[in-house]
DNA sequence: AGCTTTCCGTTGGATTAACAACCGATAAAT
DNA sequence: ATTTATCGGTTGTTAATCCAACGGAAAGCT
């Protein structure tokens, strides 16, 4: 596996000088590079907090690799010990959990600045989802940050910075994972699909949008048969709640309020 | 609100000096009580590698203060902004929401030692459970957590280590709300009554247990119908799989395999 | 003891979702 | 251009779940 500065210095053909990130008379490919990963890694509520030298300090001061990946490449796989937490840097990711029928839940969408793997990594569980690339150029930085918690002492303040803002990025999964846990129970299909249109709605502040995802992941995203999905869409159409042609949508009314509120943190 | 320390302060009828933890001349009912919410402490992984002065040092260098709660005490409230969490001392907490359709869902059964309202505590996020009371006598020990997060600069070691025990507890509820998803997920009542059976019995390690829910609990625990729960408990009784009377279960037939592994944390 | 409440099993009926299978339209591949 | 694969809608059958309601047994209360 490549390091992370090493594979930016790999990048430069022919250069033999070790990368600085704090020099910037490096060719403009190097520069644009870097760039590119600390945007993303910039936005990542991971991140908050600290300049580009305190991120960058931190990616060396912990072990840290970067992989790509190219679509429908399998980057974590259900029930592996997975010892580092991904970071998307670029692309897109799904993580889904194939259960003992063979229905495949599909748990969360991942863009850039998002973590994945996280619980496992932390706290030594097993993988409980498979996490695949959807797109060609998925960049993953991977991160082991076993050194920052259980029994080590922590005292470098880009650390601590670090480990607060870890333990946000956990209490984010924890929340939408209580979330998808209270849509799930119980509720019929008409109902997961207001819910989710009205996310979307929420997320676009527009009555049109188009969604990431086709009958088969929604289906799954939304642990329902994809023609009951499909059967309920059509009905809620005729009903004239809605509009749609493939994945763009248009709703009609206003959906009953969804549960999901506003992320203070985000 | 009576403050934590002022509680054991006040239980000592008459005595007017303040108290101190690590002077042990004190009357047996002080040192009695310390003993008590120490050893609930202790044991969570909350307090891991601390010293009893860690611990107490962390408890007096945070907002803390101890509630008393009689059976069916409602101790927070769903759609609340907790901004405290609490740890639970003596007696027994559930937490569940009740969803628009007037199902109550029984999210976790929680015991001295766990912890209550922390995702929303450190996420700012308004509470998705109400936490009710289930014995007479369940003290509650509720901590102010905001102080170590976000924008501060942490320094002390005790709150360091605090900081990385309380990631680690996130992160197990994480885990929980992972696996409770999972088990919930396109389950068959006759599924979910096997999971739930299958880990009693490995906690028990014994194929003869009580359970700590009665139907209704149990139902609203496996998010199934009251009357569901009961036909299929019979019908796997009729099928020779298990016996039962009230709560006491005994299973005649290994059950599949639970998809819950142990928690190496606790 | 007598009353009330809670708990648990049982039933029947209405609703709903899952499953398998098929078809046409569109997009991708060769 | 032709083939192939993917995608979305439709149907009918089967199976599971929910709901409301009832009744007996046990437990708790006065």
């Amino acid at each position: 596996m490549i390091g992370f500065l090493d594979l930016l210095y790999k990048s430069v053909k022919g250069k033999a000088e070790k990368l600085s990130f704090f020099v910037y008379d490096y060719p403009n490919e190097v520069i644009n590079m870097e760039r590119r990963y600390l945007d993303s890694l910039r936005k990542s509520l991971l991140f908050r907090n600290m300049t580009d030298d305190d991120i960058l300090n931190l990616i060396r001061s912990v072990d840290s690799n970067l992989k790509s990946f190219s679509k429908n490449d399998i980057i974590m796989r259900d029930r592996d010990l997975q010892k580092q937490m991904g970071i998307i840097i670029t692309g897109k990711v799904h993580t889904a959990h194939v259960d003992a029928n063979g229905n495949s839940n599909l748990m969360d969408i991942l863009y850039p600045g998002d973590v994945v793997g996280v619980l496992s990594a932390v706290g030594r569980y097993p993988l409980h989802i498979t996490a695949t690339a959807q797109e060609n150029g998925t960049d993953i930085l991977f991160l082991t940050v076993e050194s920052l918690l259980r029994d080590n002492v922590l005292t470098a303040p880009v650390q601590i910075r670090f480990l607060q803002n870890l333990t946000m990025v956990i209490t984010q999964k924890g929340q939408r994972l209580t979330i998808k846990l209270e849509d799930s129970i119980r509720h019929s299909t008409r109902e997961k699909l207001q819910d989710y249109l009205s996310g979307q709605y929420h997320k676009t502040k527009s009555r049109t949008f188009s969604i990431p995802l086709n009958r088969q992941d929604l289906a799954d995203y939304l642990f329902v048969d994809r023609s009951a999905l499909s059967n309920e869409l059509c009905r809620m159409r005729d009903e004239g709640l809605i509009k749609f042609d493939k994945s763009n949508f248009e709703l009609l009314v206003e959906m009953p309020i969804s549960e999901q509120e506003e992320d203070p943190n985000t």
